[in-house]
RNA sequence: CGGGGUGUAGCUCAGUAUGGUUAGAGUACUUGGUUUGGGACCAAGGGGCCGAAGGUUCGAGUCCUUUCACCCCGACCA
């Protein structure tokens, strides 16, 4: 390509509502361009991109035996009722009428429309497993879209479906899946971590998210320091402490503590370590249809992770309780405790099974328990790892320590089991003639997201950095001074015999200055670019490498097998 | 959905407290010329329903009412 005959509108300033790197620069170099909150427009750049991300998708897709198919983006609302998924997405799904008054939705995922395309079309299970995938756009009209590309209302989505005769047969799969994934990313040149993650209401027993490392990112994972555990914090394991602050002497006995009650105050009213008191965490856990005040019990040195607490209470939502809602039914702010406290449902951390020497609320206003041992409540209580994880803390797997790290979630992939077979009665004849639901597995990965991720991983202050994977243009020749005509002869000889050979190469052939159309690549972040300038006096060119930013001069008559052997 | 903010040239923004010639700057664009190794210079141009609707006024970018859009923090997010 031409730069003159290019679409690329780069421009020096920022759109004034960017934040991230990645959409700074893919706003400025010309990549995207925004239509309306949460949607975009691909200039040619990003196109190009984002056929090079679907390539290796594809490639990596075909390796493991999937096949590629494309489902109507536009679905009918009775699918989504059949499934129970319309209430469940809420104003997340976009709906609206056809002329004959039938209600559509834009698909956000595609379980449904893939379940439906596959039942009683494959009826046996000697047609199993089976494994479909497609790269399409997505809609979801989220609450708050925001961070360019990173999560945007409309996004281009790889959605699979693999259907299974045995539970067995998913497992491999799953597997197969997240070798394929791990070798996407890799290719792609990203820094990532596999991490498990919340498998929700829907349960299961495995859900792995792929995140893409980056301060930007807006999940917290806890990782090993010596292992490769790695999770998102609201499903994140550890094992129990292994140095305990010294416990604490003291008869059980009900304690007077005038206005102590927060953690803070109470740990040094006592000069205790917080690891010795009960936290009491007191929410309006939300069911479907029904509501009430429950509370949750952790070691004042932690705090409450909601997605556990959700999983743990099987509740829709979790919300804070006031301080009236609590005395209304007898509770006693700062001084609950799960001691002769029949006022209101409660949870207890598994941490906290058979803890001793603890101090918490007497459920009396100014009175702490001490001395409290769990043991005694423990079997009528109900036990659920509830706490989120701490920095420090200890891997599950092995001896290392947790640290947190920030991740973009580029990719999920989750056996779901029969939730949706069932749901939409897709069943198949197993080898007794009976009929089953299939075993399914998703896997997700997010394509535009991808886009922006790598350059959140890929930038400097100058613009973006593209992989060599997923560069635009591999080779950028820049002609310094256009009405020079050594310099243009040679530029547009390289230029033709790069092109000749399939090099992705653009010809800067503006008449603008040296720096100018530097400024302009870095931009754009070719990762290599031809300088063909003053120095070809002296029979010599340059290539710039976006990356490193170093210059290496090359003799003109050299610079075809260099920079082939360069790409490679 | 709560809290906050912003809408003026393609883009980034002045101008609005106190209403008053033809609404400005930088950048981008067009033309001509000079320049040519890190976002050049000179000159001449084109480009605006001042987010929208209604109102107050002799007169509204500026004051009042309504509304829409976009952004940020939070809630939410298979």
């Amino acid at each position: 390509m031409r730069r003159t005959q290019a679409f690329i509108p780069t421009t020096k300033e920022a759109p004034n509502d960017a934040t991230l790197p990645s959409h700074i620069f893919l706003a400025r170099a010309g990549f995207i361009a925004q239509v309306a909150s949460g949607l975009y427009n691909y200039m040619p750049l990003a196109k190009r991109v984002i056929k090079k991300i679907e390539n290796i998708i594809n490639e990596e897709m075909a390796a493991i035996g999937a096949q590629e198919v494309e489902l109507s983006f536009v679905t009918p609302s009775e699918l989504w009722a059949e499934s129970g998924r319309i209430e469940k997405f809420g104003k997340e799904l976009l709906r609206f009428k056809d002329r004959k008054e039938n209600l559509f939705v834009l698909g956000p995922t595609h379980e449904e429309m893939m379940v439906d395309l596959v039942r009683n079309r494959v009826t046996s299970y000697k047609n199993l497993p089976l494994h479909l995938y497609q790269i399409k756009t997505k809609f979801r009209d989220e609450a708050r879209p925001r961070f360019g590309l990173m999560r945007g209302r409309e996004f281009i989505m790889k959605d699979g479906y693999s259907f299974h005769a045995t539970k067995e047969d998913l497992d491999r799969e799953f597997d197969a899946v997240e070798a394929a994934y791990k070798k996407i990313l890799t290719r792609l040149g990203l820094d990532f971590r596999i991490v498990e993650a919340d498998s929700g209401a829907i349960g299961g027993s495995g859900s792995k998210e792929l995140m893409v490392l980056a301060d930007s990112g807006e999940d917290t994972i806890a990782v090993c320091s010596k292992c490769e555990y790695g999770a998102n914090i609201e499903a994140a394991q550890r094992s129990a402490r292994k140095t305990i602050p010294e416990a604490p002497e003291a008869e059980f006995n009900k304690f007077l503590t005038p206005n102590v009650k927060t953690i803070d105050e109470l740990a040094e009213f006592f000069k205790i370590d917080p690891y010795y008191t009960i936290k009491a965490v007191a929410k309006r856990v939300i069911w479907e249809d029904s509501s009430e005040i429950v509370v949750f019990y952790l070691r004042g040195c932690d705090t409450l992770e909601e997605v556990k607490a959700i999983n743990a209470t099987e509740a829709l939502d979790i919300v804070d309780a006031s301080e009236e809602e609590l005395k209304e039914i007898g509770l006693v702010p700062g001084f609950i405790g799960p001691l002769d406290q029949d006022k209101a449902k409660h949870v207890i951390d598994s941490d906290l099974k058979d803890a001793k020497s603890m101090i918490c609320g007497a459920n009396e206003q100014d009175y702490h328990f001490i001395g409290v041992d769990l043991g005694v409540i423990s079997e009528a209580a109900y036990f659920a790892d509830i706490a989120q994880v701490n920095e420090g803390d200890i891997c599950p797997h092995c001896d290392g320590e947790l640290s947190f790290t920030k991740g973009i979630e580029v990719g999920h992939i989750f056996k779901l089991g029969t939730t949706y077979s069932s749901a939409l009665k897709a069943e198949f004849l197993d080898e007794n003639g009976k009929a089953q639901p299939f075993i399914m597995g998703t896997y997700g990965m997010g394509v535009s997201r991808l886009v922006a991720a790598i350059i959140e991983q890929h930038h400097d202050e100058n613009g973006c950095i593209w992989t060599k994977q997923s560069a635009p243009y591999m080779v950028n020749v820049m002609v310094s001074n256009i009405k020079d005509e050594a310099q243009m002869a040679l530029g547009e000889e390289l230029y033709a015999n790069l092109k000749n050979i399939g090099v992705e190469v653009m010809l800067d052939d503006r008449k603008d200055r040296f720096g100018f159309k530097m400024k302009d690549a870095e931009l754009i972040g070719f990762p290599y670019t031809i300088i063909i300038g003053k120095e070809l006096a002296n029979g010599n060119v340059q290539i710039f490498d976006r990356a490193s930013k170093e210059k290496t001069t090359v003799a003109s008559d050299a610079i075809f097998e260099k920079i082939m052997e360069l790409i490679k």
